[in-house]
DNA sequence: GGTTTTTGCACAATCGAATGTGCAGACATA
DNA sequence: TATGTCTGCACATTCGATTGTGCAAAAACC
């Protein structure tokens, strides 16, 4: 344990060769630099049978740059955010970059402190996402001179790529009000929206996206049908559970916003009767697969991870532009196998 | 953008002090190195207003400590893993080191490259959880002198924290069995085992586990009743599929041996009715907060990964133990809170 | 054989911070 | 006044790799 590492120089002197012959054969500019082949066989002979691997600290203290790529998320036990960092992984290796990716807590201090961190450490770029300020992280970059994107969440001086929200909402509403049809129920209005919070972008739009379909297919608005607690599921239960007394049974439609959520509106659900729940028709803006095995059907949103990160990357790439960038991707609509089946048989 | 970062031979230019004096300050070494404290406020005063942040890669080179701490792990879009990689975090924070957690995919390759990769940056120390060859990982560490611990797979060159999975196995039976007994309804053996594979560790630690409360509870054991057919869903659905065939309905007791398998059992159960389901009791040697939702009861074993993850940190401290000290964690045995009521309701 | 060109490598500076050492000037002591 | 001590800082080296440059020896050319 603890023997120092081999380095160039250990290399050097064992084989009587200079430092910057045994540097130039491993990292490949040798045939630019004129060495012959032979002597480069023989230092990576030497180097494979020390186990010689490169002190990165040093190479990128000489070349400026790291070989590492930041992000920023709010928390890894989620599985939103585990795809997103999977996606991220995978993106980061093709680059040949080794991916930090750390977590935050929304908290507005540890996200500004993980920003200057990874800044030290001369990360070559950061992705944010769900962060509370994209903003205040975004001045420290700039001030690093550091290229970034905020995912999801977005920020006015940093390119951002975000869901579609309006159109998923909408379309999300759209399949809710086309189930009830196709099982020939009458989509007896209001539906409502649950979960959230109105300080939150992505909600605001996700309002407006319901709204738009509600007033188009179903009747008025009113914004007694909105009821933004919140994304904890204890509160969300109590809000069904509510709504339910208070409309002496459950809306024909229930459209709610966000997984956590959901699973205090699942809470309430499993304690009615299966043709209750089954006379509504339920709609989730996020996707967990597990929600697919629950007894009764649920539709979903689920959110193009895949190509929120590859756009993010395609915007890292691309020069800055003035105003930041914003690129919309449109979540997926998922109808969980069950609704395939007809409501009788329930 | 791309304006270079401030150093500390700028601001020392600026104030006219010398990069030393500089670079004690910022580091905090300056009491000890006689600066005047007048001197110290000058020099920090104009560190913060130029944004001054080290320079990681400096300074890691310099010290031979890279402030980084890194963890393998399969997979990011998982609950399991993340949760681990949470608690990772928060550890490693705690201390002041940034975590670096990668995932591998189970690519013993990809595990090899990534291990070096966290050896060329110098991380202080590394946790590799379900690698397929913790050995191979130990030999790269321990040759460049990089302290490591197993999480959750043992290994025989380094430390290891692993599940107790022969106690949790065996806790998660007997749950099973006291279930059915407080339902009044007789346990009729033979229960089974579901998913995962032999070749395994962790899976034959759980196999024996639960075949020891078998013969102590309900009756001797036939290998029959052990159907490890791999983790994939899919199959552990036709599993249960042909197991219902062969014995014309659910066995009394179901062992499902992690999440991933329990995602297609539970496709399985979604097609019975829920009285025939409730004459069962199904046990998951894995947790997720949904499974909490089904309309049917499931008791689980939880690994307690802050336990896990503290242990790891704990074993890094450790003087190195010969042989490798093993650390048992037992799991935590949940039992849904639907299965408080009487099976009669349901 | 002399000159030019090419080959093959070594030398030395550099990245930014940390740190052992040296050395004036201030101050105290005798 | 001479000597010793302490204060406050600057200088120079170091970590390990990269990279611009220089320079012999070998090869090619006339």
């Amino acid at each position: 344990m603890r023997e120092k590492k081999t380095t160039i120089y250990d290399l050097a002197q064992e084989l009587g060769a200079s430092p910057s012959t045994v540097s130039a054969v491993l990292n490949g500019t040798w045939k630019a630099r004129r060495i012959k082949e032979a002597t480069a066989e023989h230092i990576l002979k030497a180097a494979s049978e020390s186990g010689y691997s490169a002190n990165l600290q040093a190479r990128g203290l000489r070349k400026s740059r790291s070989g590492l790529i930041g992000m920023i998320i709010p928390m890894h036990h989620n599985r939103y955010f585990g795809t997103l960092s999977h996606e991220f992984e995978l993106e980061a290796r093709k680059r040949g970059l080794c991916p930090v990716i750390v977590s935050t807590l929304r908290n507005p201090d540890e996200e500004r402190r993980t920003v200057e961190q990874l800044v030290s450490y001369n990360v070559e770029s950061i992705a944010i996402t769900g962060a509370t300020d994209p903003d205040a992280i975004s001045r420290i970059c700039t001030n690093a001179g550091i290229r970034h994107v905020n995912i999801d969440l977005p920020g006015t001086l940093a390119p951002s790529v975000i869901s579609d929200n309006f159109w998923g909402a909408a379309a999300l509403t759209d399949a809710m009000v086309n189930h009830l049809s196709a099982s020939r129920r009458e989509a007896k209005p209001p539906f409502f929206f649950i979960g959230g919070t109105t300080d939150d972008y992505a909600t605001r739009s996700r309002i407006e996206g319901f709204k738009d379909i509600h007033i188009k297919r179903l009747s008025p608005f009113s914004p007694n049908q909105i009821r933004t607690d919140g994304y904890d599921p204890i509160i969300a239960e109590s809000t069904v559970r509510k709504l339910y007394d208070d409309l002496g049974g459950l809306p024909s439609g229930l459209f709610v916003n966000s997984m956590i959520a959901f699973e205090g509106v699942v809470r309430f659900l499993k304690t009615l009767n299966i043709k209750e729940i089954n006379g509504s028709v339920i709609g989730c803006y996020d996707w967990d697969p597990f929600a697919e095995s629950l007894h009764f059907p649920v539709i979903m949103a689920r959110q193009k991870t895949e190509l929120l990160v590859s756009a993010a990357f395609k915007l890292l790439d691309e020069p800055v532009q003035q105003p930041a960038a914003i690129v919309e991707i449109k979540p997926e609509i998922l109808v969980s196998p069950i609704l395939t089946a007809t409501p009788d048989e329930y």
